[in-house]
DNA sequence: CATCATTTTTGGTCTATACCAGTGGGGAGA
DNA sequence: TCTCCCCACTGGTATAGACCAAAAATGATG
């Protein structure tokens, strides 16, 4: 009940005589003992369909439920396969992506997917301070952990900070392209997650189904003078990703 | 794309041609247009089969979808409801659940389910730096913002810490209990956050179906020595809370 | 060995139906 | 008027089938 990473391969009181949980519960019971492992597919619908006596449309409930808690995921038409273990991420201690999941032992990779100059709407001109039309950046790029990929985000950058920003890649580092080029140093952070459907372009740049769990980040940084450097909207697969937050209390 | 606010009715991409969409996408229209207003039930699964020709698994889907998205949320076998705003929830700033609610114009109300001493086992006796089988205090609690319940708690205390805390009544602030009455403030906070399923006894507790997604947070309090003042582990609704944290960057 | 076309497998969507169990309202009876 | 019971309604679970589109495996071909 307490233990922090204890992912019960069989919940108290999760409710027998349900074909859907005796399956979730027997496939729980796989991933929890290591005969199913992270990556692994799982058998296919029919397959377990075959091994159950249950329709298929019950065998999908079951898969359904798993995948709610996170413990697999779905590649459309692919398979089912079981979800590699969350990385750890505390928005107040953020100094990047890659060196984030380096740390934890695992490979990240960024792409960049767009980058280009926009003009300030009514939303943006308020974060930055600037009239509408004002000219900023926008970035898209996709961030993968071990090949997989786990978050789409959105950043916006103003161009009388960082002039002439388009000229870097950025399948590296942002925060470090600003501060060694720009002198932008980020001291403090504001970030909202919400948990939200993963929909459209979002989902279509994740390979997902649209609707499925997501959280959402959004994340502003100021510099010592408060000006905002960075904005960014995230968008996270809901199981590549747990919350740790340790701070002072004010 | 970028305002914090923006619940589309209609995300950008999200697939026309499908049934269950299409009949999320009529639905949320209605919820933002105003149509349907936070608390409101909507038609019933029948109803809106009839008014729109599909299959009720069907109709399912598209409920089962605006559910994950947090819009509507469903009472067993009563119906199904459009979701209140969520409150906003700033871990590192945390004075308390009533304060909190009370700050954003709700009604917030706690019920103590359960109140008892017990014995530390091996994770407990870890987090509170004491030997297993050391007295300790685990207090379950049920809190609900106007009426409807939010969340579900298991706080333990160190009885070393707060003696004889069992006389008091737990329906209000604990915080305050432990400050007026044991001189215990806390001034650190780790907390860690997880996206996972509500199952067994808190669903149960806060009425829900057994495997809907919720939000873990389990929360350590320190005080200015160092010491465990209590550890908190909270199950969330997903939909009834919102993150945001703000935190200087160290 | 690499490439392309074909076939099989897989999940995605949808229909139609059935029965169950809890909710909630209305009516009968005290 | 109040209480209790019953019943209609609601969502919850499950079956059995159908067809589709994309992925993956296969086999033919260069």
């Amino acid at each position: 009940m307490f233990a922090a990473d204890s992912l019960p391969d069989r919940p108290a009181g999760m409710a027998e005589g349900l074909q859907y949980l005796e399956l979730r519960n027997a496939l729980a019971a796989r991933i929890a003992s290591g005969e199913l492992s992270p990556g692994d597919r799982l058998p296919s619908e029919r397959a377990l369909q075959a091994s159950s006596q249950a329709a298929r449309g019950t065998i999908r409930e079951g898969l359904a439920q798993l995948e709610a808690e996170g413990l697999i995921y779905r590649k459309d038409r692919s398979g089912w396969y079981v979800s590699p273990a969350p990385i750890v991420y505390d928005p107040t201690r953020w100094e990047g992506f890659m060196s984030y999941v380096e740390a934890q032992g695992r490979v990240p990779a960024t792409e960049t997917l767009e980058a280009a100059p926009i003009a300030a709407d009514a939303f943006l001109a308020g974060v930055f301070g600037r009239d509408p039309g004002a000219p900023l950046i926008l970035i898209r790029r996709r961030r993968t952990i071990d090949d997989r990929p786990v978050l789409v985000e959105y950043i916006v950058v103003d161009v009388a900070l960082a002039p002439d920003l388009l000229r870097f890649s950025f399948n590296q580092s942002l925060t470090s392209i600003l501060k060694t080029h720009y002198g932008l140093q980020v001291t403090r952070n504001k970030v909202e997650m919400q948990p939200c459907a993963l929909t459209g372009r979002e989902a279509q740049a994740l390979g997902l189904k649209p609707g499925l769990p997501g959280l959402n980040v959004v994340r502003t940084s100021y510099d010592a003078q408060g000006r905002v450097v960075e904005f960014d909207r995230e968008y996270w697969r809901h199981d590549a990703v747990k919350i740790s937050v340790e701070a002072r209390v004010r």
